[in-house]
DNA sequence: TAAATATGTCGGATTTTCCCGACGCGTTCC
DNA sequence: GGAACGCGTCGGGAAAATCCGACATATTTA
């Protein structure tokens, strides 16, 4: 058993907690709440290259976080957080047992 | 400018968001839900090395999601879910359904 | 005390991530 | 049409992550 990576997802895939690993892309997502905006938009509050915040939204887009619209010579990027659902699944799942617990010591809650 | 990082913490250290990046990562916090395991115990259903499992235990454990007890010869690990509460108020300000749930875990929030 | 067990750590190979400058493509403005 | 703008992608390099086999350390058992 030599290989690493058994096979299936093409090797450049992630899902959607690698994509919140990074701080950048995480700021991004945050910075998207009230609204859609441009890449260069995105961009200014990132101390970042243009083409390292186009990889970022490139990956974003990938895991479905975010989607693009063009508009004009300009794209429009809008947040989409249904993946983060798969998240907050993930967190209920972990923290199911622990809130039972302090519900179980401390009813009054 | 040739360095990439600034200064500030050892290089070496990742957060909580990039600890949950790992599927394997996930897999021993999930495993650790019901109850500590051992290092082994914890191995078992990974596919993995031995080390392998030591050094994700070992970040984990960096993060602060889980704490180890020494018993006789062997190592008991034990969930600390009071990180995961930063990636829940994370989820908190994105989306607007989560809150009450980490706030029965960490009432100081 | 010696062997066996449980786990951490080291050295190193491979892969992935992250970032940038340069370039290409479509859109708008003059 | 030609220059300027906005954005994606390519090529590539530095750093980090991931993994393993081998070795080190502590503890229990024979």
């Amino acid at each position: 058993m030599t290989q690493r990576r058994t096979d299936g997802e093409s090797a450049g895939t992630r899902d959607v907690f690698a994509a919140l690993a990074n701080p950048a892309r995480r700021q991004v997502l945050m910075a998207l709440r009230e609204g859609p905006l441009t890449a260069s938009a995105l961009g200014a509050g990132l101390a970042l290259s243009r083409p390292a915040v186009s990889e970022h939204l490139a990956l974003l887009r990938a895991v479905g976080l975010v989607q693009a619209k063009k508009r004009g010579r300009e794209r429009l990027y809008h947040l989409d957080p249904r993946p983060l659902t798969e998240v907050g699944a993930w967190l209920n799942v972990m923290l199911a047992y622990w809130t039972q617990r302090v519900r179980d010591l401390d009813p009054a809650l």
